[in-house]
DNA sequence: GCCAACGTTGGC
DNA sequence: GCCAACGTTGGC
């Protein structure tokens, strides 16, 4: 079992609009560490879905439907997507500046890569976050 | 709106 | 294969 957040701009794609449709294909990733994560997911992983750009906050929590396959937008085989579904809604929602104030979650791919749009999340970082999240 | 960080492209 | 130029992302 593995923990990734996955960003996205709010005034694109929200978690409303997420949870209006039930479920996402993650699709128009063209980075390839960001690639590279999401061929490492696995069903059944959880996700933190985070806003960029407005908001900067993880607003709640999604889980992996389907493993990667090839993006269905791009006639390029070396992109992929993965297909999440919503989890819940975070009672609280936990923002960037919390998390930089919280020392033990300098080490933070968030963070320390802040450009990139799908990075894991370890175990206890998880676990940290989500006991903000409550 | 600015700019730092960083990935990608292309000339050599 | 190096590196400068350029484009994009995202925090502020």
């Amino acid at each position: 079992m593995n923990y990734w957040l996955v960003k996205s701009e709010p005034f694109k794609y929200s978690w409303d609009d997420f949870v209006k449709e039930g479920k996402s294909v993650w699709d128009g990733v063209r980075n390839y560490q960001a690639r590279n994560n999401m061929m490492a997911m696995k069903k059944g992983d959880w996700v933190f879905f985070y806003h960029s750009n407005e908001g900067m906050e993880v607003v709640g929590l999604a889980e992996v439907q389907k493993e990667h396959f090839p993006d269905p937008t791009t006639e390029d085989p070396r992109w992929v997507v993965v297909e999440l579904i919503p989890i819940k809604k975070f009672a609280k929602t936990v923002t960037l500046k919390t998390m930089k104030a919280d020392d033990r979650l300098s080490g933070l791919a968030l963070i320390k890569q802040s450009r990139l749009s799908v990075t894991p999340v370890a175990k206890a970082e998880f676990d940290i976050i989500l006991s903000l999240a409550e």
